[in-house]
DNA sequence: CTCCCGTGTACAGTTACGTCA
DNA sequence: CTTGACGTAACTGTACACGGG
């Protein structure tokens, strides 16, 4: 890879910048239902108002009796089932009210990686497909996918740091370079009082960094040196500094 | 048409559990 | 056996889009 490609502005441009957000419409209306279910999370029996056993952000100010939409009762009926079932039972907390956490099998990390392949985000109908094969709920599914692009993401910036990392000191070594270059063709302007031979390259000629050059007085055709004296210059005048 | 509300989902950040050196 | 680091499931808070009243 050359510096060029190396110092693309894209690359500078894509850090901090997040995925695009791509609102899916909603799939299907959303029916109600009253529930009158007991919770289950014993960190919220304890708060003794909510049903969120795994939360729905907006459930904060349902109360006991609260509507709930389809997707959650579908998903509460799942949990039901997955109580009476056995290694993803995750939901069933320890005895102390400690979260209990679930190890996902090698099959449904497979699963779920091959899912995310071919997208990285899941609509409603794909993520109650997905936990239905993999026996999970919906929401473990969903959480999974938070994860898992929080997870992308951020190896994502750490590769993009150490690239630019790798480019700051490529550049470095190029400023280091054409200092030092630099300050040769001004020993050889100055030792043989004429214009720098080879002819200085355009971007050190026409230069504007005030660490570099100096445009001066056009009619004076001088280069003025550090020490106060000068010398004959058939390019642009300039001071150096 | 506009406003408000409920709902669903995304993301960033955090917490906490399980594993391993 | 203990401990700290690490990976990651789960949670919290917030923002936004969308549909319905």
């Amino acid at each position: 890879m050359n510096e060029e490609v190396m110092c693309d502005t894209t690359l500078a441009l894509g850090i901090g910048v997040g995925m695009q957000r791509e609102r899916q419409s909603k799939q299907h209306k959303r029916g109600v239902w009253l529930n009158l279910s007991l919770p289950l999370h014993p960190k919220i029996e304890a708060s003794d108002d909510h049903d969120h056993d795994y939360h729905n952000d907006n459930d904060d100010q349902d109360s006991n009796f609260s509507s709930k939409t389809i997707d959650d009762h579908e998903e509460q009926e799942e949990r039901g089932i997955k109580r009476s079932a056995s290694n993803t039972d995750v939901y069933n907390n320890n005895s102390d009210g400690s979260r209990k956490k679930l190890k996902l099998t090698t099959e449904q990390t497979t699963s779920l990686e091959n899912s995310f392949k071919i997208n990285s985000t899941l609509n409603t109908g794909q993520k109650h497909e997905l936990a239905k094969k993999l026996n999970l709920l919906p929401r473990q599914i969903e959480v999974w996918f938070q994860n898992r692009r929080a997870r992308t993401k951020l190896k994502q910036i750490e590769q993009e740091c150490a690239l630019l990392k790798k480019c700051c000191e490529t550049l470095n070594e190029e400023n280091r370079r054409l200092k030092k270059e630099l300050q040769e063709v001004r020993c050889y302007s100055i030792k043989f009082d004429q214009p720098p031979y080879p002819p200085l390259p355009f971007y050190i000629r026409y230069a504007t960094t005030a660490e570099m050059l100096h445009p001066c007085d056009q009619d004076t055709k001088t280069v003025i040196l550090p020490n106060g004296g000068s010398i004959a210059q058939s390019h642009a005048p300039v001071k150096l500094s």
